[in-house]
DNA sequence: TATATTACTGACCGTTCGGTCATTAATTTT
DNA sequence: AAAATTAATGACCGAACGGTCAGTAATATA
């Protein structure tokens, strides 16, 4: 595994590898088991290290846990942010693309786990909460309050509470996620993720609209269609 | 606390009082702290019992756990079902009617915290995470599924892969119960429960009527109109 | 090749916690 | 009131695990 083939060497330094992989084995172990119930000596072996390795790098249990976390998912909140700044297509396609990027970058990956561990651990563990609230929640809530904003700016969605909308649309895409982490291996009819989304986004930009009371609909398709037509994107 | 107070007795023989609470007292743990970090001899405590007398009542931690599930949660599904045989107006209302009920009898009691227990630690106790598939989950999908089937029949719903449908439906209650339950305490500006379902059921009836595409909601809105006069429950 | 440095090891410590059981005290029976 | 029954106790056991540290082996330096 490690290329300590050197002879038979014991072991080899590698003092710059050696946290890179002790993080890698740490997420993986703590999207399978959780904090609690991983255990560091478990940790270390899977990164072919003893124990008192793993003290050299990360002085503790939870300082590792922020590490993994931090080089894990705050990165990916750049990218969309840029996304948002730079977009000029209509809003429900960067809503879409968004959508869809956050799943094929997260949620289909091994980062997908860290939601789950999350949610699971961060009221035993509020400081490690409280951290990945404001490096990560906080910024992708904001992201996607973002986009409605913008949509509710040009008129292409309706007057709301971007704040509760927000939540509505959010949800689904991390209970997705919490899903598949958790209970998924009872479920005898898989969900596919992609329909999933789909099923969601239509729900979501048929809701969205301006002018939703079922009782004056007709006036408002006009404006919708006018809106199709002018900045198609996808 | 207890009625021990027949002179200056160290304890008192109540043979049929203690498993009940012995599991509320258990109940309030699990939630507060989740299942591994939950101690039994708190729990014993804070139902004014040693932990020999736990013992006494339930052979093991994971027996306990089972039986605060059971005895919490299980009853309540049949009122749903029975609602969904009884009911008569539109499937709007009928939706609208169960997920309020939810939220009143589950989302805002203590039972409320079952739900995040249940996401956090079926990984690590799969025996326990199938039990609660089988008896709760797949029930609650079955109900919601059944009111989507209910109002894609009378042609109220649009068609749609009921099965999808009524997971993107059912995926924001449950994440605002996980969200109340972990990061609420981070989050600045806190959710008010009733707005959000009121959000959502927005969204969802919005984009529930037949006919979806944004081309062509012209003539859509005609058939919602007549519908809407026909058939009002709320 | 001798010396110095340091990455790494693994035995060990202290604590926590699920679970046990001999003992005790409340209650029932005689 | 004595004897029998059993609800309840709490000291104890052993395994698990986070964290420590004296020692060892790989590398760097001279």
């Amino acid at each position: 595994m490690n290329p300590q083939h050197k002879q038979d060497r014991r072991w080899t330094r590698r003092k710059e590898a050696r946290p890179t992989e002790l993080m890698a084995a740490a997420l993986d172990l703590f999207v399978e088991r959780g904090f609690a119930a991983t255990r560091l000596e478990e940790v270390a072996a899977r990164a072919g290290v003893s124990k008192g390795t793993l003290y050299l790098y990360f002085s503790s249990k939870e300082e590792l846990f922020k590490a993994v976390i931090r080089s894990g998912i705050v990165p990916l909140l750049e990218r969309g942010e840029r996304l948002l700044g730079e977009h000029r297509g209509t809003a429900a396609g960067l809503l879409r693309e968004i959508l869809f990027d956050w799943w094929a970058s997260v949620g289909a990956t091994k980062l997908g786990g860290i939601p789950k561990l999350m949610f699971s651990e961060c009221r035993n563990f509020p400081e490690i909460g409280r951290f990945y609230y404001d490096e990560v929640i906080s910024r992708g809530h904001h992201l996607v309050q973002g986009v409605l904003e913008k949509g509710m700016q040009t008129g292409e969605f309706r007057q709301m509470d971007a704040n509760y909308a927000m939540r509505v649309i959010v949800a689904p895409m991390v209970y997705l996620l919490l899903w598949r982490h958790s209970f998924d291996f009872c479920d005898t009819n898989c969900v596919v993720p992609e329909k999933y989304l789909d099923q969601h986004l239509d729900m979501v930009l048929n809701g969205l609209g301006p002018h939703t009371s079922l009782a004056n609909r007709v006036e408002r398709s006009a404006t919708i269609i006018k809106l199709e037509k002018k900045g198609r994107s996808r």
